[in-house]
DNA sequence: GACCCTCCCCTTAGGGGAGGGTC
DNA sequence: GACCCTCCCCTTAGGGGAGGGTC
């Protein structure tokens, strides 16, 4: 390789469209050695086939692919680039990105369906929503989210879901089960669905989708659900009560809202 | 507020389920300032509240956006956080980043499918195959793809893009059209199919989708097109010749292999 | 003893200089 | 005079320390 058919930095960035500071990076990083560099000068000098080298690094870039992984894609001996291995992985990290993305849509989607469920609910009236499926992880206790003790409840359930490394959705709140002969009071943080939930666990609930008799309210006070649902209370079905904050579009951070749910009897089945 | 009522970093870090050092950082780029530092310790307090603050940044930061704007999504005097608005922007974000994925993809399966038509194509036999519309922009050359002058072209090609905002797809070759009376040669560049490519252009040649007859070679003789496709050149119709590199799936970038295609005539139309 | 503090260095793929030699 | 060089600082959202005070 004579000096002549070398090319200096300046032009291999013109050549590829690819700027100089670009160029010194890839050397910096050990994925393209200049051909030549002067002693003296320090100058940078490039044959024409690593043009094509530049070109495959600028498709590593384009779709994502770390660059330090580039020499992998590089067979030496043979002067060869394997596009067959930088198409594959470029497929898989889009396939990952499109996975992520997916979640986000659904957590957008999540978060938008709570905001028009809590415009919905009102401090004057009930309303009758039919709600999704939810896990909830739980903890005996009574009182109200006002309490000193709630957070310190909520710390332990939050410990327990990463110590199973399950993910919440920063969903807390209380919980009441009223039954014939029975009453349960429960502080509850809910669990994301997700491969890493157990298929059976003492203290997760999975309240069934369902149609729910909803309220807004300006304090926690859940122990008053037999005086806030009197009619409901009046039959015997078995009841679930839940109380949380309310997630409003306009969400005042300093005072709470909440909301109170209160389970419909599940329609009869033919 | 009282001094009871706040939470050390740690406590806070503890029940959102954020780090402490997140924490700290959020309060360098001012988004959560803490209710309370001691003068002396230096110590970090948070009030309650402020746990609905780090569940809105986490949103945002679950959402890609930017946490130096987080200010904007907070009415401070009224103590809201405009979850609508995060929501809105997390959407735009998300849709964003669809498009840049999708055009990864294309991008992949024209890689790919380049990729399948190389390995179809031989040096002892031609094949045919269905090309799709290709655009180029041109330049009168007349030589070979070996020659020190090509590069010198192709440079201003890509200038002449790069000043017109358009996009190449890396390819680059030669292309001769052969019509009854005249010939003309010339040395290209792709363009990308982009919304700033003008309708008319003198050096712009749209080539369109159709048959070509395809063979490999190893080096670059556009100019004997005539003796390699004899049988075509026997027949009147305009044929356009097309030289260009083989894009292999393993690749082989010191010693560049070509290919050439020569258009077929269009079918007729009934 | 567990908690908190302030530096400080590190991560990707470069971009934008300053100040000084080289073609 | 245009080109190239070596520093140096900057970008996101923190992570991982070291070394030293505080609850």
């Amino acid at each position: 390789m004579e000096r002549k058919n070398l090319i200096p930095i300046g032009k291999l960035a013109e050549i590829t469209g690819v700027h100089v500071q670009s160029l010194r990076y890839y050397e910096k990083i050990g994925i393209l050695l200049p051909s030549y560099v002067d002693a003296d000068s320090k100058y940078r000098y490039y044959s024409f086939s690593q043009i094509k080298l530049v070109e495959a690094i600028q498709y590593c870039v384009e779709l994502d692919i770390p660059l330090k992984q580039f020499t992998a894609f590089i067979l030496k001996e043979k002067n060869q680039i394997d596009y067959e291995k930088i198409i594959a992985y470029g497929k898989e990290i889009a396939a990952q990105k499109i996975r992520a993305i997916e979640k986000k849509m659904c957590f957008l989607e999540d978060l938008n369906e709570k905001m028009l469920h809590s415009e919905r609910c009102r401090e004057d009236e009930f309303i009758v929503s039919f709600l999704p499926e939810r896990l909830y992880l739980t903890c005996p206790y009574k009182g109200t989210q006002a309490d000193k003790g709630f957070y310190a409840v909520i710390i332990k359930l939050l410990q327990q879901l990463r110590a199973q490394s399950l993910q919440t959705g920063y969903e807390i709140g209380l919980l009441s089960r009223f039954g014939e002969n029975k009453q349960e009071h429960f502080a509850y943080v809910n669990v994301l669905q997700d491969e890493n939930v157990p298929a059976e666990h003492p203290q997760m609930l999975r309240i069934p989708a369902g149609k729910f008799l909803c309220k807004r309210k300006d304090r926690s006070n859940i122990e008053d659900a037999p005086q806030i649902y009197k009619e409901q209370f009046a039959q015997p079905y078995e009841k679930t009560v839940i109380e949380l904050e309310l997630f409003t579009g306009k969400f005042r951070y300093s005072e709470p809202v909440y909301e109170i749910q209160c389970s419909l009897p599940a329609p009869r089945q033919g």
